[in-house]
DNA sequence: AATTTTCTGAGGCACGCACCTCATTTATTA
DNA sequence: TAATAAATGAGGTGCGTGCCTCAGAAAATT
């Protein structure tokens, strides 16, 4: 005989199949003393809710919202596509995504659009924007309004209860580390380290990391300040103008924010040294290029499918109150090279 | 209003819900032109067969054979702990799966067995097997049967009909090459491969991948015949044994098959410079702690878990004749180095 | 003990689909 | 044209669960 059903769990329980209904759906009008009963035999029998049966008599299905910045570059393109693929083919599993836009570093902003949500309209919220008290506590309004929330490549560890969906930064920084210091070879140096801004808690998070290691395995190179462009085109051209020009041998540039486009078109204009290594983040269409024309030597990534469909599963379980499979949603710090780049459209 | 029904489809193709079904479930008594009508208005109207009422409905479940090599190796470890906990987390999906194992060289074992496999009781089957004649005809039976089948982790590109699951084993090559040439630096010397046996289509594949970016990027480093171990430990031994002692320099050593307990043991014992660079493939318990301790400079690997649920995923879409989405399908090749290492039962 | 309140059971309908039977219509062949 | 075969329609039941109603049973209150 198969998986038992609930009227496996009445038998069971000695009670009808009215009550148990009423324990599963946590509906009123039961005694304390028979919700435990129903439990037990929960437990005893082994039984496991039938989801998509429940889906089906429920008619309902899983409104999910993603709350992404509102600015514009390749990796938000890549997780925009990601999630209208994901849309698509999770259709019939009564999953549906919508997306909302915030500016990224206005915490207000964010903190007024999570506001707005109820939960009569969304059943799960991932939210990628950076942390702050705002942004935290809006969070916490939400789970409070029964509404399941995660954070979203970009980590919110003051707000609990919001599960984290991305990749640990200091890791992702000591691999750039290790990288670099062996893609270096025996060069010695300056190595620069660009980025958006600094402000950011995963830029920091990836230069501990990247310092960390650099210190240790290339004492040899010299690791410069940070250097921010404020996604600011001239302001970035005028940044690696200087930086190329006074360094007399940069043996290595880590670029740290996954908008790089720019950068990139400014140290391909002013050029670098030969053998400099020029390690970045996400595979994007540009990286993709640069990795292939040698322009760069690797790229850390993470799988933008994986992190949109590990989000929609991690939210749904919370919505089910059912459990994950821990190892499916480990999001890896992939080294990408040119040998092991996966074609366009992976 | 939700997504088109059974009902709407009748309605929409001018026909009843009987006849919509028998279409839908390629029953016989439907006239061409009929059959016609009703899949031009499943176009029209975007219309998809709702799974998990289909599976409800239908109380079947889908069981699922993975035929592995009956040897022991860690790799094969993980890969039975993946199958183990998917069979856990798939349960409520209505899929349960079963392992089989064959003698890995022995291509009349795994054909007659793949013979014994009927639609009644299977209704989908993934073969890990050496890629020959025999197992190619079998796997081409077993579709013949209506059974659909997956190659898994080894390429049976003869076999048409039988998708493969697993990594680009010459792309992986490469990548192991081009590892090798950075991490050695500038260093001059041998490179040893060592692998179990050349029979094997996935090892053949890696070294051509090896050399070709070996020479192009490395030519200053030599890379050596590659020394078959047979699995037999005392062979092993003293192939190491031997070739440590004869090259005089020796820069980098390339694992080339996953079971590399008994080399890295040998190698352990008769050491090797403190420079030499050793790469291998899989991360398993051995691996991990060889990259911890730094006895190891990097692991190329395929995601296990991944591997079985994709294999469970296309399974499945077979035999429900749906599509897969290819990005979540293809199997990644992994840089693993000791910073971006995941956890342990990742 | 009588009354109110709180539980509990029995049963039905619905979800989208599979699968079955039987009657009826349409096409094919003699 | 009649006889036969093939195609189609109508309608029912069940899968496991959610959700609702109503009547009784048990417990708490007066």
């Amino acid at each position: 005989m198969g998986k038992p059903t609930t009227k496996d769990l009445a038998k069971a329980a000695g009670v009808s199949l009215a009550t148990v209904d009423r324990v599963l759906n946590a509906r009123a009008g039961v005694r304390q003393a028979t919700v435990e009963r129903v439990q037990k035999a929960i437990k005893d029998i082994g039984f496991v809710r039938d989801i998509a049966a429940a889906n089906l008599a429920r008619g309902k299905d899983y409104r999910l919202v993603f709350l992404l910045p509102d600015h514009d570059d390749e990796f938000l393109d890549l997780i925009q596509t990601a999630l209208h693929e994901a849309n698509d083919s999770m259709a019939h599993e009564r999953t549906s995504t919508s997306i909302i836009r915030a500016p990224a570093n206005d915490p207000h902003k964010v903190a007024a659009l999570l506001d707005t949500l109820s939960a009569e309209q969304v059943d799960g919220v991932a939210v990628m924007a950076s942390e702050t008290p705002h942004v935290r506590d809006a969070i916490a309004r939400l789970t409070a309004r029964g509404i399941p929330v995660v954070a979203f490549v970009s980590n919110q560890p003051s707000a609990e209860n919001a599960y984290f969906v991305g990749i640990n930064n200091a890791a992702a920084g000591r691999t750039v580390g290790q990288l670099m210091a062996r893609f270096t070879g025996a060069a010695q140096g300056d190595v620069l380290v660009i980025t958006e801004s600094m402000q950011a808690r995963d830029s920091q998070e990836r230069r501990l990391g990247f310092d960390a290691i650099m210190a240790r395995y290339a004492p040899r190179l010299h690791v410069r300040p940070t250097m921010e462009t404020y996604g600011d085109p001239a302001r970035t051209a005028k940044i690696i103008a200087t930086s190329l020009h006074n360094q007399p041998h940069v043996a290595g540039v880590y670029l740290m924010n996954h908008n790089i486009k720019k950068t990139m078109q400014a140290i391909g204009k002013f050029g670098t040294p030969e053998d400099t290594v020029i390690i970045g983040h996400e595979l994007t269409p540009r990286t993709r290029a640069c990795l292939l024309m040698g322009e760069m030597d690797a790229v850390i990534t993470q799988d933008v499918g994986h992190l949109v469909r590990s989000s929609i599963r991690v939210l749904k379980a919370k919505i089910t109150q059912l459990g994950t499979v821990a190892s499916q949603e480990r999001i890896r710090i992939e080294i990408i090279l040119r040998e092991n780049m996966p074609e366009a459209n992976g």
